[in-house]
DNA sequence: CAACTTGTGCTAATTAAAATAGAACAATAT
DNA sequence: ATATTGTTCTATTTTAATTAGCACAAGTTG
């Protein structure tokens, strides 16, 4: 899993589990950066991601500002989980679920 | 999606709708590969995958036949389109959903 | 047994994506 | 004004995927 692509989970994670909330502001890319001791680019490719969905609200100065498309997330809050743990308990591996969610994605 | 995971993914979905059955034999790897005219290495790379999951057995001079754990499969049939389409109506992303999906594993 | 099929293992070359680096710039905030 | 922060650009390095070809081992088939 790409390290943008991590980045980006790691936020929705929080969007899911309620950490983060509309309005609240990301830390600084640069802030991130040198904290994860990784580079700019990757994180902002993380944060454009993020803004891609709809789930973030980028612009200059003011940084990334949470948007209220986070409360959608937070419904997903069961079922994704749910669906995990059945997926475990039939020893479905990760990449062999998230597979077949693209799968069915496109269909 | 890398090639060989499409190609696996194809499997799982067979695997899913109970197009394919335990004991059935998958094409041969060379037979794929020429048909979809791509590498055989990358054939058998999707198909060691499938044996990781145990979703086939891979034996030589017989090809890979598919397990019975295929029936595990069967019964996510359900579930994951159902969560799919919440997601859609959400307007939740493909990668954003099997990010989110990786992450809830790893906690 | 012999011939054929099929996955395994190996090395190597090519291609594509990701990550890093550094700089200049534009919009926003303080 | 000054500092902050994302945007854009080019370039390089690193890593993963794909292709390629070959020899080999374990099965199947006649």
């Amino acid at each position: 899993m790409p390290l943008f692509e991590q980045l980006a989970a790691s936020v929705r994670f929080d969007a899911v589990k309620g950490t983060i909330r509309p309005g609240e502001r990301l830390p600084a890319a640069r802030e991130v950066a040198a904290s994860l001791d990784i580079n700019v680019h990757t994180v902002l490719r993380a944060y454009q991601l993020l803004r891609e969905e709809g789930l973030v609200d980028l612009r200059r100065g003011r940084g990334a500002v949470v948007t209220d498309h986070v409360a959608q997330y937070g419904e997903l809050g069961d079922a994704v989980p749910l669906l995990v743990a059945q997926a475990k308990e039939v020893g479905l591996g990760v990449h062999a679920l998230t597979a077949m969610i693209r799968q069915e994605y496109g269909s």
